[in-house]
DNA sequence: CTAGAAATGTAATATTATTACATTTGTACA
DNA sequence: TGTACAAATGTAATAATATTACATTTCTAG
């Protein structure tokens, strides 16, 4: 099952987290905005983890690190790092996932395992399109849309479906 | 434009709330369970409200009216709505909506208006259909998928975009 | 090198939700 | 009946999540 999105197959997470810092670093400067030390550290926490972070364990590193103790000191990073589209908020879970979808179609989309609680972004351009037609056929003006789904990952699909799954 | 989603177009809420309600009382002795009073009285606030209410506000209307006046109160009956498919909670709000799309796909679906607030569940094969093929196509099993759509509904889009937007 | 903007630090508080446990109500059935 | 068990409710306490307000520091433009 190699068309599994990222998150649930097999690749070399050190990669990726190193190529989406630098990608990171890349776009801020083109913006003209700044990725400054405590956002560059959640980014970077937040690939480390490589799963979906709660904003007060997050809190709770910066804080041991010698950031600032304080709940904004996380929401506040965190806010930019969504505004520029480097990570997103799970609201099922309420937590933070860094993006490995970097097309843009106002939509980021979750495959939640309930199993492993690993999170997997996808992206898909029929679900893009059917929701387009939607918006268009009903006159609503798409702003941000979120997919979130819950169920079974292939690993805990075939662990819990055994022999005959 | 006749097709915008019920919650978004003109209709007469009395009747939707008492169908809806009577369905539920229907569905309930049906399945074996039981819309005691607070439930009933929880899924009336929501059909009568017609847009997503917080917990806490439903609170203070319910223990105004002599129901318990603690959390539980409330979260037991919302959950017990959910569960039995008569609401929907919108994770984007921490908001909780009665349902009218009665059809099950293992999805609810929202648009969100930013601008009025208003909520609107719609249903829709082709996103349904599109979502069951990524499943498939990447080994994923779905449970329950939540698409949650901010922009602006018809009534806000043309106020905002005016005679040429 | 200074004015203004942006970012940070911190305290206080608001909002949302759960746990734990005692009590009451409903239901099955001896 | 009335008793036993399950379901539902009431309440206190607390956990988890997030925001407001304001002082301070750092960056950037000129």
């Amino acid at each position: 099952m190699d068309r599994a999105p990222l998150a649930f197959a097999k690749h070399d997470h050190e990669r990726c987290r190193a190529d989406a810092l630098a990608d990171a670093q890349h776009l801020c400067k083109t913006r003209g905005v700044r990725l400054t030390p405590v956002r560059e550290r959640v980014l970077d926490l937040l690939w480390q983890a490589h799963r979906p972070l709660r904003a007060y364990d997050i809190l709770e590193t910066l804080s041991a690190e010698g950031f600032g103790s304080q709940p904004p000191v996380v929401y506040r990073a965190l806010d930019f790092l969504i505004e520029q589209g480097f990570a997103h908020k799970i609201e099922r879970l309420n937590a933070y996932l860094a993006c490995d979808c970097p097309t843009d179609d106002h939509g980021a989309k979750f495959l939640i395992c309930t199993a492993c609680e690993r999170v997997a972004e996808f992206d898909d351009r029929a679900i893009a399109e059917a929701l387009s037609e939607v918006a268009a056929g009903s006159g609503f003006m798409i702003g941000r849309a979120t997919l979130e789904v819950e169920g079974l990952c292939p690993d805990c699909c075939d662990a819990e479906g055994g022999a005959n799954g």
